[in-house]
Parts: C-alpha cells; structure tokens; sequence
DNA sequence: TGCCCTTGTGTACAACTGTTCACTAATGTG
DNA sequence: CACATTAGTGAACAGTTGTACACAAGGGCA
C-alpha cells in the first residue's frame, strides 16, 4: 500500500475545497464538477471525499461559509481605510476589485452560486449579501450621510449597491486577471453607477403616499 | 427497428433545445447537463444530437439566439404598452416580470449563463444586455426624458438600469412560479431600484474634469 | 498498556458518459 | 425517374462516474 500521507487534522478537508475552487477559477462551473474529479484535483483517493462532505453541495455550503470570512475582511479593510467620505466610492471600490483580483476564485464560485443548481448554497449567498447590506446601511448611518432616508429606504439604496457591485464580479471576473487596462475600465463603470445611486438616494424623497 | 418518426424539418433540433430548457426549469444548471441526459429528455436517440449540434455549447449558443427572440418580443410590448412617462417604471417592470413568468426557463438559462461555463454564451448574453441596454436609451431619447444628459451618461444609466432589472431575474426566479405575493415584493423592489435610478440620473451633472 | 475513533487507502461494481460507425428511410433536385 | 443529401436508428467502444466495503495507520483517552 503507498505511503499513507501525514496530515495535520482537517488538511484533506482544505485540499478538497480548494481543489473544487481551483477548477472553478480554471473556467470550470461548479454545477459542473464532479467527486472524483475533486479528488483528482486534491491528490486525494476518491473514497477520503466522503470522510469530510456528503455530496458537491454539502462542499458548496461550507464553501460559502468561508465565503463569509473573506467577505468580512474585505469589509474591515474598507472601514479601516475609507475615512473621509469625500474619496468614499472610488476607495471602496478600488479595495473591492483588489479583494476580488486577490480571491479569484472565491468570488467566481460567488457568482456562479446566485444562479447554481443548489438552492442551499443560492441561499447561503443571498444570506451573506444581505449581511453586506446591512452592514453598509450601519456605516452610512454612523457617518451620518443618509439622515434623510428612512430605515426601508435606506435599505432599498444598500441593497442596490451590492447588487451593483455584485454584478461588476461578473464583469471583472470575465476579464483576463492582468489585463489592468479593462479592470480599470470596470472599476470607472462601477464607481459610476455606484455615483448615480447615491445622486438619487441624496434627492430621494419618500414617495408620497 | 422502431417505426422511424416523422417529423417535419427542425423539430427534432427544437426538441433538443426545447428539452435542455425543460432541464434547466426544472432547477438543473445548464452546466451540469449532458448530452444523452438531453437526448433522453428529448426522446431522440443520443446520435441524433450530433446532426444539429457539435457539443454542448453549441446548443447554448443557439438558445442565446433564440433568448435575443423573446427579448425583443418583450420589448415590442413594453414599446406598445408604456405610452406616457408617468408609470412607464411601474409599467415596464410588470411587463418584464409577466414576461419572466412566462418564459421561466429562457430566463433561467439567461441568469445561469453570465456566469456560465462557456465563454462564448456569456458574451452572447451580455451582447444581448447591451443591445437591451442601447435600445432603452434611444427609447428615453425619443421621449425626450434626459436632454440634460450626454450619450456618455445616458449610456451608464442604461446599463445600470438593465444590470439592476437583471439581477432581479435571479430574485424572481428563486421564488415559486405561483407565489403572487413574492413575485409582488419583487416587482415592488425593482421598480424602488429604478425610481432611484432615475432620481440620480434626473439630478446627475457632469462631474467636473 | 489497551481500546476506540477518526481519517486515509485499495478494490470493486454497476451505471452512465461522449463519440464513432454502418445502416436506412425520407426529402429535395436534376 | 435516378441520385445526392439530410436526418433518424441501433450497436458498440473505452473511459468515467458515484458509492460501498473492508482494512489499516495514527491519535487521544482511560
């Protein structure tokens, strides 16, 4: 029998995720893959899949949950560095393309989730998108820059954002990672859009009723 | 041998394509499906594929072109329907939303593909936004709604306006095709994204060099 | 020390995959 | 009418798939 291989605890586990993320940013959808190709990928015998995960979207839930971790980074980067907020959409979204150049794969697995085939996982990104909203609204009320909105609708505003943002990913990620020339083209549009919300978010008066 | 079907010309190539839609309505990724599962579904011998196909991929590309169809039905109607600018929001997204109910599969596909596996399907789908997008702005121009506006910035709008109403297909389609209450919130949402959409643009100026 | 539990390995199997091939029925063209 | 083209069929292939099973190595704990 080969040499069993010394592992620290959960380093399969690891291997197995980050293979499934490393064919996703090789182009693979990841509707499209399969156990032992994941398995392959990892150096792994096929049957070790089933110690740590019960199926593809089971990997694909704890996938999201480390989704999760990178969002939240990404968010304590922005607060720490967006101070004034006169540069405030153009930083942010700066730090968001650098965060998304960075985890690639990460946020192309994100992408391919909002439509994928498991509903779990679907979910578990909405979950985390809504998250981001809300974390938004929390910091543009402390910076108190949307006194004249009310809760729904600054609600209403945070959620287009990130799904403004959201769909940027697909642009950015559809573009070679060194092409810097088209990744600032991205981020000028997105800081564009992002630019007009907030216009009519600052002229934006409750709909009578 | 089994009684060879008659069929008039095509129709097994629509049944074909007709039987990845269903697949794909039926919660499947476009990804993940093969050819004989669709061949199965079809019920045409998996060589009959290759008379209208190469691959899979080819049969995605033929589906955008038949999308870029129902696209402009769509928009025939909406130009019908919308005739005074007073709810032309409200109206637009009812028409869009019936339309995404009608065509669920198409929609479907259309929400899979931009972050799909083929390259050339996204292209074809994000060529199909564009054209929607182009469209749009020349129909406010027409209406004479953004005078104050430049093509540069009429030209975000639009594509932000289309990105959003995009994005919401995602929304519309994760909810159950009977559930009228959801599909209202969803409805009521996406025109609070566009109205603010609007107010920014209405408000927009030129940022200054 | 002995024992259990977790984790990784090898083998096995039936089911399914994409694709090729040779054959045949219908259709259109002269 | 003859003939070339198109479109559907069935059998066959080698390779891959998900999953089950029995077994072994190592770690933690009593």
């Amino acid at each position: 029998m080969a040499e069993r291989q010394r592992r620290r605890p959960g380093e399969t586990r690891e291997k197995l995720m980050g293979a499934a993320l490393e064919l996703v940013g090789k182009g693979r959808h990841f509707a499209s893959l399969g156990i032992r190709e994941v398995t392959r990928q990892a150096g792994v015998v096929p049957t070790s899949f089933y110690r740590h995960f019960r199926n593809m979207d089971d990997l694909g839930l704890q996938l999201v949950d480390e989704l999760g971790l990178v969002l939240r980074r990404m968010m304590r980067e922005a607060r720490a560095n967006v101070l004034q907020a006169d540069k405030l959409i153009e930083e942010s979204v700066g730090i968001f393309t650098a965060h998304a150049q960075a985890n690639r794969s990460f946020f192309l697995f994100m992408a391919q989730g909002l439509a994928g085939e498991s509903r779990a996982v679907q979910d578990g990104i909405r979950g985390e998108m809504r998250f981001f909203a809300s974390e938004l609204a929390n910091d543009l009320r402390r910076l108190r820059l949307v006194d004249h909105l009310n809760d729904g609708d600054l609600d209403l505003t945070c959620d287009l954002v990130v799904r403004t943002v959201a769909f940027s990913l697909t642009d950015l990620l559809s573009i070679a990672p060194d092409d810097d020339y088209q990744i600032g083209q991205v981020r000028q549009r997105t800081t564009g859009f992002l630019q007009m919300i907030f216009v009519g978010a600052a002229h934006w008066q409750r709909p009578e009723a």
